[in-house]
RNA sequence: GCCGCCAUCGUCUAGGGGACUAGGACGCCGCCCUCUCACGGCGGUAACACGGGUUCGAAUCCCGUUGGCGGUACCA
């Protein structure tokens, strides 16, 4: 088995994009297949390195490998041209300088579902000659056979009046030559498809890769927006890149974006990437299109920041904030115990990498500057329970979660108080402001000394 | 316009003629846990687009309608 995943470099790679390379990649590892990737940039006005080193900068983060490759479409010019010499000797294309007013004309006349067929000329672009009757069927491993009848189609342009190939035939071209056994895309490529599958079987005729497997085909259906839409910034990210920035993890990606047109029939919704692999189906693989709805994303991706030993979750928090916020990753960075710590008491209130350092910042920068919850819990009795609360933790024989806690709960019982009306003061006096990660643990984390620093800072303001 | 694809809770989906008073997950609501925020647990809300067939029986098969999407470029 051979697929392939061929992005064309006119901007990032989009989360549609993302979703098909990961099928190919699953496709490919589930069956100890070989996955190439080819860059489709035979749009030479919108293609750009910038962007191909988007594309690959972005497939390397969600850790999905290829095997051959990258490949260039340009780079293959000459054997692009070659094969369409081929067709032009041997009758399957001809050259013709018809516009696409001359195929609207033809149209008028003959009928909209009519397929426009052109005049064989001496210049002008190079169309394919698609035959007069007779019908192409598409074999999809997902959608099942869907026939087109010849009379629709037009003949189509498969190179510019300058020779340089258009994207039709350099797909086939390409798909022939390296005997790409799966073609695995998205749907708006279906009706391409038929005239890609004429272009291959022409090349055939012609002599080019007579030997070479017809690839079997498999469309998946598009992914939209929340509201059903294209997929687009104003939906939040729309982009790998974006999605990086957002502070999700690749593994959640992976497992979310497998679950928009895929499902492995039972219930399992949270899956390991491994567990992907072995289970992914190409027929099981949905014909609806999907929706790209952020929230269960986020959702799954805190059940996998929970799967994270602390270890590994620092590591990929410092790694996020380095690009995110230097400055903080920095002040993260200068205490790797006290970094360790916060993690281990953050890990489960947060849902993505970006959510860690505005709950965990007070460890490392100092009291949030928060008006209103100094207003709300550092009133009289705030005050007052706040300076019992530094004398218990003062003399509590240690400082460990336990201690700490039974150090106040001695508070919340002298003063007869509900717990929130001394946890509360405190978290205020040591983080600044109203959230912040279990109190006990917040303060068993910040030590004894730092404590009580920030507690009479408190009193005294 | 023409050609094609698609149609189950708000969203992702299970379902491939009787097992469906339609299952799961996210979200939402309620309760429990509880020091905030979360996490976790329990319960609830909510769907077969519409109309015809076929059949003893249809979410499942067929046709039509409607709707959504894609293609219709000397873009990919």
């Amino acid at each position: 088995m051979k697929v392939r995943f061929a992005p064309s470099p006119t901007g990032a790679l989009h989360i549609g994009g993302a979703r098909t390379a990961l099928f190919n990649w699953l496709l490919a590892r589930h069956n100890g297949g070989t996955l190439v990737l080819r860059i489709e940039d035979t749009d030479r006005e919108r293609s750009t390195s910038e962007n191909v080193e988007q594309i690959l900068d972005a497939l390397r983060w969600l850790e999905l490998d290829w095997d051959e490759g990258p490949v260039f479409q340009g780079e293959r010019a000459d054997r692009h041209h070659e094969a369409l010499t081929a067709l032009l000797q041997s009758g399957h294309a001809y050259r013709s300088s018809a516009t696409a007013a001359d195929v609207a004309a033809y149209k008028r006349l003959h009928g909209a579902e009519r397929g426009f067929r052109g005049e064989p000329e001496q210049e002008g672009a190079v169309r394919l000659h698609v035959p007069a009757g007779g019908t192409t069927v598409v074999h999809d491993a997902i959608r099942g056979d869907t026939s087109f009848e010849h009379v629709h189609l037009d003949d189509p342009v498969i190179a510019r009046a300058d020779g340089s190939v258009l994207y039709n035939f350099a797909v086939a071209i390409d798909d022939l030559d390296a005997g790409i056994t799966h073609v695995v895309r998205g749907e708006d490529h279906l009706s391409n498809t038929p005239k890609q599958l004429l272009v291959l079987q022409a090349a055939k005729a012609a002599g080019f890769g007579a030997d070479a497997p017809e690839p079997t085909y498999a469309h998946l259906p598009l992914l939209h927006g929340p509201d059903g839409k294209k997929l687009s910034k104003r939906h939040g990210a729309a982009s790998v890149q974006e999605l990086r920035e957002a502070g999700y993890l690749p593994e959640a990606v992976r497992n979310y974006l497998a679950l928009l047109g895929w499902g492995a029939g039972d219930d399992a919704t949270v899956m390991s990437t491994q567990e992907l692999v072995k289970r992914f189906e190409l027929e099981r693989v949905s014909r609806n299109p999907a929706r790209f709805d952020e929230t269960k994303l986020r959702w799954l991706d805190g059940i996998h920041i929970r799967e994270l030993s602390v270890s590994e979750l620092a590591g990929r928090l410092l790694e996020f904030l380095r690009v995110a916020d230097p400055a903080a990753a920095s002040a993260a960075e200068a205490d790797r115990q006290l970094l360790a710590g916060a993690v281990a008491i953050s890990q489960e209130k947060i849902q993505t990498l970006a959510d860690f350092w505005p709950l965990a910042r007070f460890f490392f920068t100092g009291v949030a500057d928060d008006e209103a919850a100094r207003e709300r819990w550092l009133g009289e009795r705030g005050v007052a329970v706040l300076g019992d609360a530094r004398t218990e933790l003062s003399s509590a024989a240690s400082f460990d979660i336990e201690a700490v806690e039974a150090a106040l709960a001695s508070v919340v019982e002298r003063h007869a108080a509900k717990p929130r009306e001394v946890y509360q003061p405190v978290r205020v006096a040591i983080a600044g402001t109203t959230i912040s990660p279990g109190i006990f643990e917040s303060v068993a984390l910040l030590g004894r000394e730092e404590t009580l620093r920030r507690i009479d800072t408190a009193l005294a303001g």
